[in-house]
DNA sequence: TCTTATTGGGCTAGTGTCAGACCATTGACG
DNA sequence: CGTCAATGGTCTGACACTAGCCCAATAAGA
């Protein structure tokens, strides 16, 4: 802890990549966390809401097509439609998956979504929630709980933003979208099993309830029992 | 919590601005955080680090330089040499630089701030550490505690950086910076007060006391009580 | 006093990215 | 069956950024 690793914190790259990278990973992210339905948005619009050229969004769409995740029709009511179906997980894809992203990198991301998912829900404790949210955040846990297999990875992570969203502070939901990003793979080489469903539904149930009794130490044990279920079984594959 | 309003948690600007922008903005949270105490490494390393061109970070230099932070030495031995002394904050400078900030800002940045601070506590007291890096944790509260007005700001970052440090997550840690950056222009137009260093001390002591004990609750409380404090004060100028 | 390693200063050729304009295609709807 | 609005496809000129190279200045140490 001395002054150089202080400094290696802050003095880290100033940007991921290029513009053409990092647009093709957000994308990806948009289309593996199942937050568009049919297509993306259009060209022009989504350019300027990424904050970058058509050009360069353009390559984006065109490499994510070629890679099978989206194919482009022209003309009115076209666009980019999404052609991907989760795989799905066979045995070994989650060795393969925690080997590929390398010990360090998945006890980070672990870490982080442990240490971002629960002060969110701290926080969402902590807030006075009017009625309107109170019921959207009821209504996302309706939505999880009664997933079949096929939905239930996007609606966990619906659930699971809504609460990062639900504390009104976009830099808190863009870090909790990002920690969950980071283990999506993971997690969708991972079987979705009845059991598995059961078992999170009542963590789940915990969560919203100790988020609307205003139990912020309920709140942050609840995510914190919730998480750990996951990271336990993921950390198993460092061996 | 519409579908639109979830896709733009990820369908944000991939990148902040330019890379001279970004750069500035980064070398002058090394400057105002106190993380080097003389001169910024060398350009080459330096721009290594922040992966971007020499080019680039030579241009960030001269402006922070024009702007009166640096001063520039040429030859062996020289380098960007730190030519910055924070300002005694005056009346009206925390005003100012609340209205500056932007209320929708300030509060996202204060829930961020609590989010990932609560979380890096509350992870570090789940973790068993080794002896090495309690003694390190218990090496900032020594130095943050028997900090003189002029050193305060800087060792007391360092303390809450090295809590999420230790967690051994770059992201978390990362994370944590970002926040601690998003407020210090308005710690810094705080006047530092011997009342205020000892009730901060007393805070500080319990955190540290809470996680060496291996007490999330403790120290993720600890924490939020320690956060609330300045944020109450800053939150009394949004009026 | 001279050498030399280290550091900032500056140049160039090449690539990435952008804004904006215009073209091509499509399908709903009159 | 034609029209036309919405959408992807393409081009151009300009600017930002990069890698790599060499020059200029400086101060420690021989």
């Amino acid at each position: 802890m001395d002054e150089v690793s202080r400094l290696a914190t802050v003095l880290r790259p100033v940007r991921a990549g290029n513009a053409f990278e990092e647009t093709v990973e957000r994308l990806l992210q948009v289309i593996k966390l199942g937050l568009v339905a049919e297509k993306l948005p259009p060209e022009r619009e989504l350019a300027a809401q990424l904050g970058i050229s058509r050009v360069t969004l353009r390559e984006a769409i065109r490499a994510l097509a070629e890679a099978g995740y989206l194919t482009v029709r022209r003309g009115r009511y076209g666009g980019a439609f999404l052609t991907y179906t989760p795989p799905r997980p066979r045995r070994d894809d989650l060795r393969r998956a925690v080997a590929d992203m390398g010990t360090d990198d998945l006890g980070d991301a672990l870490t982080f979504r442990m240490a971002v998912e629960c002060g969110a829900a701290q926080v969402l404790a902590t807030t006075a929630l009017t009625e309107e949210r109170c019921d959207a955040l009821r209504e996302r846990l309706r939505e999880v709980n009664s997933a079949g297999p096929d939905d239930y990875r996007r609606l966990d992570t619906a659930f699971h933003l809504a609460i990062a969203e639900l504390t009104g502070s976009p830099l808190l939901a863009a870090a909790c979208a990002d920690a969950r990003l980071r283990v999506t793979d993971l997690l969708n080489a991972i079987p979705v099993l009845r059991r598995n469903i059961e078992h999170a539904a009542i963590q789940h149930e915990a969560i919203v309830t100790a988020i609307l009794a205003g139990d912020p130490e309920g709140a942050r044990r609840a995510v914190a029992e919730h998480l750990e279920g996951t990271a336990a079984l993921l950390r198993g594959f460092l061996a």
